[in-house]
DNA sequence: CATTGCAGGGCGTCTAGAAG
DNA sequence: CTTCTAGACGCCCTGCAATG
């Protein structure tokens, strides 16, 4: 697919300095539905989650990766039950995990992913969190209790009763996932900091985003903290001057040295205007 | 046993910003 | 632009551990 088909409106822009030159761009629709628009958004976030994880206020951060199903009921019921039941669930893991993080908030993206058997074609949720320090202090308080236990067990005493019921971490989130009402967490890993790491735990799972058409009106595809963002709009340049138009004229040929196509990468020519058309592209307009 | 202190988590409200 | 989702935050209730 060369450009959106939802969108029949092209941009031209033409150079300050008088020289003979035009380029354009075909308008597309952003929308994750679109053929065109789907694949172009991923390589946007793709390209925004990288950058966003090496700019200084998160280069430090230590990341977790979680897989977690959707409850067995809701696939019972449909697929859009299933991220309905996930999304829930995230609203209440998310207090449950700022408790975990030492009360601090924390940032964190997450993408569904289909089933690949799964009966009724449910999903599930990859997602990251940079809640790394808190998991790896909590596993060492973890060692220790036990580790206290084992040694006074050993010199004959009677263990203590525990103060609390310590728990693992992982152990921690996996009941956690549940008493959230979703299913059960299936996957998790201590990513570390190394940004080109962690991003490729989400980016892998973007591609398969485009085969997902049953997201839910207005639900987001890649689900990102507020300070972790989103790619941003373009600004309007200052530096060229950007018109709409319906498409590129015949004549438009004789009036420029150069018209170029920047989403087809495409040098516009006689050859693109054959058999009596006389606009460019022939599909639009 | 009853009492008390308090962390954790549910829930309602507000609103930034994403979707369309 | 308008609509609406979901994160931030505060209030309050619950349940658990500590204490006598």
């Amino acid at each position: 697919m060369l450009f959106c088909p939802n969108m029949k409106l092209i941009m031209v822009a033409q150079f300050a300095d008088g020289s003979k030159r035009m380029d354009m761009v075909h308008v597309r629709c952003k929308q994750w539905s679109c053929p065109y628009c789907a694949p172009a958004n991923a390589r946007t976030w793709k390209d925004y989650i990288l950058k966003r994880l090496s700019r200084e206020d998160f280069s430090g951060k230590s990341w977790v990766f979680v897989t977690i199903t959707a409850h067995e009921d809701s696939h019972k019921i449909s697929p859009q039950a299933t991220l309905r039941n996930l999304q829930r669930g995230w609203g209440k893991l998310y207090h449950r995990l700022k408790t975990f993080n030492g009360g601090k908030a924390f940032d964190y993206i997450r993408v569904f992913e289909k089933h690949e058997n799964g009966k009724y074609g449910g999903y599930h949720m990859h997602l990251i969190m940079s809640i790394g320090d808190a998991f790896a202090l909590k596993k060492d308080e973890f060692a220790q209790v036990l580790e206290r236990e084992k040694t006074a067990r050993k010199q004959g005493k009677r263990p203590r009763k525990r103060l609390k019921r310590e728990k693992h971490p992982a152990r921690w989130i996996k009941d956690a996932c549940r008493a959230c009402r979703m299913g059960y967490e299936a996957d998790m890993k201590q990513i570390g900091s190394v940004t080109t790491k962690v991003a490729s735990y989400m980016t892998k799972y973007i591609s398969k985003q485009l085969e997902i058409l049953e997201f839910p009106p207005r639900m987001r595809r890649i689900q990102a903290s507020v300070r972790f963002g989103s790619p941003k709009r373009r600004k309007t340049g200052n530096a060229r001057h950007w018109m709409p138009r319906s498409a590129i004229y015949k004549t438009d040929l004789e009036d420029y040295d150069l018209i170029f196509d920047m989403t087809r990468k495409h040098v516009i020519s006689e050859d693109d205007f054959p058999d009596g058309v006389l606009w460019y592209p022939k599909e639009l307009k």
